[in-house]
RNA sequence: UCUUUCUUAGCUCAGUUGGUUAGAGCAUCUGACUGUUAAUCAGAGGGUCCUAGGUUCAAGUCCUAGAGAAAGAGCCA
């Protein structure tokens, strides 16, 4: 007999009813009495789990009821109308073949564990509710981006995780190297000598995808990446990992209306395509993680965005009179407790904050008329802060060279990257998402930690 | 990296001004129970109080150092 997933016997369950049916999954739970009892089984088809109702007309019996979470089985038989009331529908057993018990020593119980205890056992929080839910959610946010830029006619571009450009100046870098570290060759000034590399050169892991995008938004229009980036930095904090994932689209003869118009409708896009697609997830989330998700997330997609400049940020922060820790000053970057000042008191909604100062923004942003700002846009979220930041990119080749003689860039190295202004310029905009800041706000998590299957952050790498 | 707080049973936690044999709930084990929903009820077992030093007649409790964790900050996405 085939087997049949837990989801297919929900959403079909009229198909089903009152058939045989077999079903291969993990006991989450188990009520035993003396002559029947109830298991709770889940095959991580969908978040519920199904109820088999089993009684001591089955030869094990006995051995059924002393199953425990995490054990192994198989079951034959009879999708029925559910006399309890938690269910409407349930299995009536015919058949319960053990596979596997689990140990008694599983440290995953039937009842509520703490966050951080779970991060000590990343490995088995697939198991769990909530780690279910999240990285549900995860997957599927992944898809819903893919599908909403492939539905643009964007193209996803791979770029290299192995970089040989310090790009912008995003923050340390991984070193990759193939020396002996015990045995570091050198030269003669007793630097080391990274002509012997297997690349011939120093290399690091990406802390971007921007640069190598950008090419190929002028081959084909609109492109996003979407991989893995990596930062060195000893940062300790919910919203800070040394590996995480970013998204980064790349729109041609776009400025940065379009570009935070594109990121507005992305971000709803997504929300929306959770709401619809992982219910049962979100309700979860709803109930055991933030009381205030769904009511929140629904009035994100219903409204528009805000939309003010850095300038006009300060003079609100000024005008409202609170005390910051960091003083508020035109030329400082917002700190913060001003982002979220902004977000959570004042808008309580996203705020694209633009036209920042240039001293505090990367190179490749366009310079305004006022030789001041850069048409650069954050967008700041209530609970997460920055989820996005963005910029429309200086195309005039001039206004580029200058800038990086300003700041003292090497102009050789990234003369790849100039060419792109020589052979036919045209203005164009990007952004780059966090993803993992963005499955914190639509699931309500506050640690980045706990949307990461594998979470990469200072003194932990164990699994 | 800085500041603050935390570390007690398998898990979640309580433990008062330092004072006899360190407690509870869940989990586990034994038993009861004919519709449970983190089932319920009765009983049992389970401890290097993070580690190392110190103060004291006496330390889970106070002090010093170390390890680990969390929150906030910086850096950013």
């Amino acid at each position: 007999m085939k087997k049949i997933l837990i989801k297919t016997l929900f959403e079909k369950s009229e198909e089903f009813f009152e058939k045989k049916i077999f079903i291969s999954a993990w006991v989450r739970t188990i009520r035993s009495s003396k002559k029947f009892g109830f298991i709770e089984l889940n095959d991580g088809s969908c978040f519920k789990n199904i109820q088999i109702v089993y009684d001591n007309s089955l030869d094990n019996f006995e051995k059924i009821t002393k199953l425990s979470l995490g054990s192994s089985i198989s079951v034959h038989g009879e999708l029925v109308k559910s006399m309890g009331k938690g269910q409407s529908v349930e299995v009536h057993a015919k058949n319960v073949e053990i596979i596997s018990y689990s140990s008694l020593e599983n440290p995953i119980q039937k009842k509520r564990h703490s966050l951080e205890y779970l991060r000590t056992i990343a490995y088995l929080r697939p198991r769990t509710n909530t780690f279910k839910a999240v990285f549900r959610v995860r997957s599927l946010i992944a898809y819903a981006i893919h599908k909403f830029f492939q539905d643009r006619n964007f193209v996803y571009v791979h770029t290299p995780i192995i970089t040989s450009t310090d790009a912008e100046g995003a923050g340390q870098m991984f070193k990759v190297s193939t020396l002996d570290l015990g045995n570091v060759p050198k030269d003669e000034n007793k630097n080391v000598d990274f002509s012997k590399e297997l690349f011939g050169k120093a290399t690091f892991l990406t802390v971007s995808g921007q640069l190598a995008v950008e090419p190929f938004c002028m081959g084909f229009g609109n492109v996003y990446t979407f991989g893995p980036t990596f930062r060195a930095e000893n940062s300790n904090t919910q919203r800070h990992a040394n590996e995480f994932w970013m998204i980064e689209p790349e729109i041609s003869f776009a400025d940065l209306e379009d570009d935070m118009e594109l990121a507005e409708d992305m971000l709803k896009y997504i929300i929306n395509y959770v709401l619809e697609n992982a219910p049962d997830e979100m309700d979860f989330f709803n109930r055991f993680i933030d009381r205030t998700l769904l009511k929140r997330l629904q009035n994100v997609t219903k409204s528009k965005f805000v939309k003010i400049t850095y300038t006009r940020a300060i003079e609100i922060l000024e005008k409202s009179n609170k005390r910051f820790e960091f003083p508020v000053k035109w030329g400082n970057d917002l700190q913060t407790e001003h982002e979220r000042f902004l977000t959570e008191k004042i808008y309580k909604k996203p705020v694209f904050v633009t036209d920042y100062p240039k001293d505090i923004k990367a190179f490749y942003m366009k310079n305004n008329p006022d030789n001041k700002t850069v048409r650069a846009m954050d967008l700041l979220v209530p609970e997460v802060g920055e989820i996005i930041g963005g910029s429309q990119r200086e195309e005039n080749l001039e206004v580029l060279i200058e800038r990086m003689k300003e700041l003292n860039m090497p102009i050789e190295e990234y003369s790849w990257y100039l060419d792109l202004r020589r052979f036919g310029t045209f203005k164009h905009a990007g952004f780059g998402l966090g993803f993992e800041r963005a499955v914190m706000y639509i699931t309500g998590m506050k640690n980045i930690r706990d949307v990461l299957p594998y979470p990469r952050t200072p003194n932990n790498a164990m699994f």
